[in-house]
DNA sequence: ATTATTGGTTCAAATAATGAACCGGTGGAA
DNA sequence: TTCCACCGGTTCATTATTTGAACCAATAAT
């Protein structure tokens, strides 16, 4: 692996639960020499990358990325054209619902709307990452996107957040081939206690998934009519979505 | 230079007015040699900060910068906070107003409102890079900012926009003075013909400069009271930014 | 006063980056 | 068709950078 993606790896472990990130604890989570790591974050610093705390000397990301997503979303305005679908379908269900986009891994929710008025809520952070083989999100995903992409994350140990997380690769590969030809993914508890999902991809030019829409819901309010409801919410709003960024469903 | 910086200088190429740029493109714009070339955008595309059009295999910036930028937003709410003022400002003086952060090579303009409704506007592309030494932005940042960067911006040859820009580094150095002195920088079609300019500074919290609030304003709507009216704007929503942000006011 | 922990630095050894030459495909022009 | 130019991409011996164990300095905890 190449000094760069090595480099670019450290940005991966900054989340919202995670803004600030030490030196020594970066060497504990990534077990890569203190030197090396040093000179890696210096690097990234002086990119504009990172910036450091004054006072503790802890890194967190810096201003460059914030002109690199505007010059992105002026490229490819996909948060933009997501936040109208994921609004109507917040409003019209009354549940959390959010895009995502995928990263190295796992997905990412660009955005996000708690349409809901009910006591018992599903707690959300944006900007985290979604595990591929634990969320309807990536497994919506990874159902319709290049084999090579599965094969990557099948070969990885995959990790259990839950009793119901799916660890084994043969069930999950299973479970992809039932997503094609549904043409959506839902999960029950896989990744959180007491936290369904159901998400659906929508597509690029090529006809891949390059993101989808979701929903999270406490497994109390899931029920069949429900659920049919939301999965024709979702595949409608995943059609005119593909047609506004110029997608091809396949 | 790192390996990791100069790949991320690559990423400084993309803009809304560049929004893919091919091998052969970036081989003439760096004058780096293909096969680098080829390998450190492979890297960058591995990691998710770029992604290619499969059409024409240019390059462009990848969803990695999106979630970074959610991160570094929820982590320090620059954008969110900077957009109540300038939109203040823009409604009261109903004229092109912006903020802007410093890169490496420029402050880039993170938000922008136009709150005109003359038939003469200010043209302007954000999350474009204005060069420090031309623009009231960079003046201002540099004035408040640490000496090694005034003097890395002065080391490097100053190109020149028009008649009016600033090419002498003792110029330069001396106007940097009075800005201290007055607290607000302005430029008279140092940029683009036509189009004059106030900016100030914003502060961190050790009390450097990170940021700037501006106005761009065509030269023929420009006179002595109006001018005045737009520094006493700017300075008192950059002494509220300010205390929003936590910085301290030198 | 002592120790542990923090961020940061050094320099010989190990490894990855480099770039001139090359490959293969595509789109004109003769 | 044939030719040529240009595109993105690849190869591999040479070269330069990265690496990491040991070290340093400052601060916080005992």
């Amino acid at each position: 692996m190449s000094t760069i993606e090595k480099a670019l790896m450290l940005l991966e472990h900054f989340s919202s639960n995670r803004p600030e990130i030490g030196l020594t604890e970066f060497k504990t989570r990534t077990s890569i020499d203190k030197g090396t790591l040093h000179r890696h974050l210096t690097a990234l610093k002086n990119s504009g990358f990172l910036e450091q705390n004054y006072l503790t000397k802890a890194y967190r990301l810096g201003p460059a990325v914030i002109r690199l997503a505007a010059v992105r979303e002026n490229t490819v305005p996909i948060v933009k054209t997501v936040k109208y679908y994921v609004d109507r379908i917040a409003d019209n269900i009354h549940e959390l619902v959010h895009a995502a986009l995928p990263q190295k891994n796992g997905m990412s929710a660009i955005y996000a709307k708690d349409g809901g008025y009910h006591g018992v809520r599903v707690n959300f952070d944006e900007a985290e990452i979604l595990p591929f083989h634990a969320t309807s999100s990536g497994l919506a995903l990874l159902a319709f996107h290049d084999d090579t992409l599965v094969a990557n994350v099948l070969s990885k140990k995959l990790v259990s957040f839950t009793d119901s997380t799916p660890t084994d690769a043969a069930d999950i590969k299973a479970n992809l081939e039932t997503i094609r030809t549904h043409g959506f993914a839902f999960t029950d508890q896989s990744y959180e206690d007491e936290v369904g999902s159901v998400a659906v991809p929508f597509f690029g030019v090529k006809g891949d998934a390059i993101g989808t829409l979701a929903i999270a819901i406490p497994v109390s309010r899931i029920n069949k009519s429900f659920h049919e409801i939301i999965i024709k919410q979702l595949i409608v709003a995943s059609t005119e979505l593909c047609r506004d960024l110029g997608g091809q469903i396949p």
